[in-house]
DNA sequence: TCTGGGGTCCTAGGACCC
DNA sequence: TCTGGGGTCCTAGGACCC
């Protein structure tokens, strides 16, 4: 193993065989808090934490020196400020955040076409055709930790190994501002004596049904039979979990995946009871769900409405549709239909979620899946919200809005 | 402490068909 | 008369990840 620190010094200095450690894991450290930071340079050597300082928020990034204090990424926010009272609490620039992952990404596509992006700022990087233009996956590991560095000024955390989930779990032993390579020789070594929440899959839950089989490591997990473990967690997860455990994780480096739903949820600062608040606010969602799928040229035929309870216990309901539908009335009128069955006894309200499932793509047009005056109807309605809060002079004639497909 | 919003995947039961 | 097994679809819930 060779780990390279943040002062960028080599920790081991025997060479390394890296040529079987091809694919890279790539993790920014404290992304968003981070950002901030470069906006806020006078706030580094202070506690930052990154979200809405109202009521129900939770933390969505913490930098290293709130980490100090206990506070983490989920955390609720009062929860936060309770174990850090001094943190300076900024609220979140998402449109910032995303022009930073998009020059990140733009370095990785610039080492290897073979680029998996996770979410905003973490992505897996297949390497192993890259070597003869760009060097050894330590070589090319160390090079893009420059350029993120030298291009945006900030830090990130590379794995490299075999498998996708030994770079993501070298990545994650490497932060912050590190490098980590675990040759496919050393794997096992590597992974037996960690702790087995730090498997991917394995959460506070499992966690704790495999402390009750005794089982603390990986290494345990790899030394259980495979029956054992999938009474404990299920076939599948057992399954997983014991390749896992062995370092065996067939998955490739893929370049896109199809979506397979899209959703809005909305937790209320306070909860609510008025029904028709609810149904607007589900009328909303659906709108916008429906402008996504068409945006992305997909229709659905499940819509799921999701509800959390004041008591936070939380339940969906679903319905499928005989033809998929990318029309936002389409999908309100099935959510309502659910939600008027929920609501019939009087309820209160936390969350309120709408999402569509099952997707395809949507050639919809002369099947009667999409009609064409659906998009100018949900203008208009976007217009009317524009207008009703700026004022008719604040809004240009949506003409330019027509649609042209079909 | 009191729990966001975007998702993915798995399980389990029931309906229905062969 | 009671009883199969496999496959697919639908629904609900939950664990997990970033």
């Amino acid at each position: 193993m060779s780990r390279q620190d943040g002062s960028n010094r080599e920790v081991t200095t025997t060479p390394v065989d890296d040529s079987t450690a091809t694919i890279l894991h790539v993790d920014l450290d404290a992304f968003f808090a981070s950002v901030e930071l470069l906006d806020h340079p006078e706030l580094v050597d202070k506690p930052v934490v990154v979200g809405h300082r109202s009521g129900r928020s939770v933390v969505t990034a913490a930098n290293y020196v709130a980490r100090r204090y206990g506070v983490n990424s989920a955390m609720p926010m009062a929860l936060a400020l309770r174990r850090c009272p001094d943190a300076v609490v900024l609220e979140p620039h998402m449109g910032r955040y995303q022009d930073f992952s998009r020059q990140v990404m733009a370095i990785f596509n610039d080492v290897t076409p073979l680029v998996e992006p996770l979410g905003i700022d973490e992505a897996f990087l297949d390497v192993a055709g890259a070597r003869r233009i760009h060097g050894s996956p330590a070589v090319i590991g160390a090079l893009i930790r420059l350029r993120v560095q030298a291009e945006t000024g900030l830090t990130c955390s590379v794995g490299a190994a075999s498998t996708k989930f030994v770079a993501k779990l070298a990545s994650g032993r490497a932060k912050p501002n590190g490098l980590l390579l675990i040759p496919a020789d050393d794997t096992i070594a590597f992974l037996h004596p960690l702790p087995v929440g730090a498997l991917w899959g394995v959460g506070a839950t499992t966690e704790q049904t495999l402390a009750r089989l005794g089982l603390k490591r990986i290494g345990d997990i790899a030394n259980t039979p495979l029956a054992v473990l999938q009474a404990g967690i299920g076939e599948a997860a057992g399954r997983k979990l014991h390749d896992l455990a062995w370092g065996r994780d067939p998955r490739r480096v893929s370049l896109d995946r199809e979506e397979k739903s899209v959703g809005h949820e909305v937790t209320f600062e306070h909860d609510v009871t008025d029904v028709a608040r609810l149904r607007s606010e589900i009328l909303r969602q659906a709108d916008a769900v429906a402008a996504r799928l068409r945006g992305a040229g997909l229709v659905g035929r499940t819509v799921v409405l999701k509800v959390r309870y004041a008591d936070f216990s939380t339940v969906t309901r679903s319905r499928t549709l005989a033809e998929p539908t990318n029309v936002g009335r389409r999908i309100y009128e099935e959510a309502a239909l659910v939600f008027d069955a929920l609501a019939a006894s009087g309820i209160r309200v936390r969350l309120i979620g709408v999402r569509m499932e099952q997707l395809g793509t949507g050639d919809g047009a002369g099947l009667g899946l999409w009609d064409p005056d659906d998009d100018w109807r949900e203008a208009e309605l976007a217009v009317d919200t524009v207008t009703a809060r700026f004022g008719r002079g604040a809004v240009k004639p949506a003409s330019h809005l027509k649609p042209d497909r079909g």
